[in-house]
DNA sequence: ATAGGGTTAG
């Protein structure tokens, strides 16, 4: 609606254009009388729809556009009202408009009910503010099946696994009729957390049920690709008897190629027309597998169906030349790249990256930094610009990148960004500067907690530079930590402390092994 | 109000 107001930047300069002034401020009010008339004109419940058409249409900047309007126009908004503009919140990941919006609620008596607390546990969970969707949760009176499943994919799509486990759990408890939806979150939750038993047991629980076989049978199908099971994986394929779904398809596909089954993969790909995001999915897998050779040849397929316009296509192939050392062909496919987007960039410096090639990264990270490249560097890509210091042993660099991070782009750095930076301070030498760090995030953390991935960079810091004292505690906190009883952590602080030269130590933690258990066979090789 | 494809970056 202000996209048709006259820019009043223009008016600077002459006084003959005080009439125009006078003009412009006269459009504007008509301007807005206009706006207030047609507000009045429609009723709220109209308007309503309209925002929540607007989302359906996958446009949230149109919905909160239309809901500061009538915010403006009138104070009074219900509950459907607030519905909509929490899934826009959800999508844009500004993380301070959700919370306005749910103040604002709480000020109007829209907060209460079961279908508004849900909104709101979906739209804090896909932000990231698991705390405050488990905050919402509990306030909840008559909690249905619906507010349980926001829950429990909230903790799903926040990596909390284990969690989400536990709210599947909970819900058997209070004798939660289950649905589909639930289902579909376990099996998901199953496949990250590579958990074949109770897999196979929601898989019965899906037959035994019965219902909404396609989507519940692609995520069965994309379970035993991610557990390796190819044959099941097929046996569902089959067994539904549907053979044109392309999400199903595009499952079963990317799952053969990540368990390098190409004979199987081009026969399903025969099935249907070769698709963006197939392809797209498929280069993920070569990426992870460095296939060089499939990956060329889905670049061939893209050229020959006209895709390679397409910039997320792009990306990804890039990204697999990268991965696979190929880094002229990725240089040559991000400049064809006629609109790069922060990914493209992103992909392109972190290409350098792990090959080593800190410098060129750090070029093109600069490239990317001018304004004519129309793009802002995001937290992955001071990730991967850090990464990319450590890497090269690009300290000063680093130092400055990570000083810019805050201070240019008010980023605020995560623990991967703590953890890569502590590795540039290794590589120098300054586990002094480590510790500096060290205390000032205690200090700032509740309880003094710091995330484990800390004290491990920390204690790899420590094991490099020989620093006795700090490593150790480093390692005290790493033994402390609950719930990563796991061989890695006591092979980890036993590699500390034969770096510095505590052979009893190391022979403490071997016996730590063995009592839980934890100690694996010898590798052999395996011929005969 | 919740759910299917490791769509792209670590």
């Amino acid at each position: 609606m202000f996209a048709c107001l006259p820019r009043l930047g223009n008016a600077s300069g002459k006084s003959t254009n005080l009439l125009w002034r006078v003009e412009l401020v006269r459009n504007f009010v008509n301007h807005v009388h206009h706006m207030f008339d047609e507000l009045l004109q429609r009723d709220l419940s109209s308007l309503n729809s309209q925002l929540s058409s607007y989302l359906r249409g996958g446009n949230p900047n149109e919905t909160l556009g239309l809901f500061v309007k009538m915010h403006q126009a009138s104070p009074i908004l219900s509950s459907h009202t607030f519905t909509p503009v929490l899934g826009a919140c959800a999508l844009l990941s500004y993380p301070e408009t959700g919370r306005q919006v749910h103040a604002l609620m709480i000020k109007q008596g829209a907060e209460t009910g079961t279908i508004s607390k849900t909104a709101l546990i979906d739209m804090y969970s896909k932000q990231g503010h698991l705390v405050d969707s488990v905050k919402v949760f509990k306030s909840v009176e008559d909690k249905d099946v619906v507010s349980w499943n926001a829950l429990l994919s909230g903790f799903l799509r926040n990596g909390k696994g284990k969690e989400a486990l536990g709210v599947f759990a909970a819900m058997y408890r209070d004798k939660v009729a289950i649905s589909e939806f639930t289902l579909s979150s376990v099996v998901k939750t199953c496949a990250s957390l590579k958990i074949l038993q109770q897999g196979k047991q929601v898989h019965a629980m899906v037959v035994v049920t019965g219902r909404d076989l396609v989507v519940l049978g692609t995520s069965m199908i994309s379970f035993y690709s991610s557990v390796g099971l190819m044959s099941e994986a097929m046996k569902v394929y089959i067994s539904l008897n549907v053979h044109t779904d392309e999400v199903m398809l595009n499952s079963l596909i990317s799952g053969c190629i990540r368990n390098r089954n190409y004979k199987d993969a081009l026969l399903l790909m025969s099935r249907q027309r070769p698709n963006v995001r197939m392809l797209v999915s498929s280069l993920a897998s070569c990426s992870d597998n460095s296939d060089l050779w499939i990956g060329k040849q889905i670049h061939c397929v893209a050229l020959r169906n006209g895709f390679l316009s397409d910039s997320k296509l792009c990306n990804g192939l890039m990204d697999m030349y990268g991965k696979c050392g190929q880094i002229v062909q990725a240089r040559a496919v991000f400049r064809a790249i006629t609109s790069k987007t922060v990914v493209s960039w992103t992909s392109m410096i972190d290409a350098y990256g792990v090959n080593g090639d800190g410098v060129k990264a750090l070029e093109t990270f600069r490239e990317m930094c001018e304004e004519r490249s129309g793009v802002l560097p995001n937290s992955v890509t001071f990730l991967v610009v850090l990464s990319a210091c450590a890497h090269a042993g690009l300290v000063e660099e680093g130092k400055e990148c990570f000083g810019m991070m805050k201070e240019k782009y008010g980023l605020v750095p995560g623990t991967e960004h703590y953890v890569c930076f502590i590795d540039i301070l290794s590589k120098a030498g300054d586990t002094e500067e480590i510790w500096r760090l060290v205390e000032r995030l205690m200090m700032v953390n509740n309880e003094g907690n710091l995330p484990y991935a800390i004290w491990v960079a920390v204690l790899s810091a420590c094991s490099l530079n020989m620093d006795v004292t700090r490593g150790e505690y480093a390692a005290r906190r790493i033994l402390e930590e609950k719930g990563h009883e796991k061989a890695s952590v006591y092979v980890l602080v036993s590699n500390f402390y034969a770096a510095i030269g505590k052979w009893d130590m190391v022979e403490e933690m071997r016996e730590n092994l063995k009592k839980k258990g934890l100690v694996k066979a010898a590798g052999h090789s395996s011929f005969m």
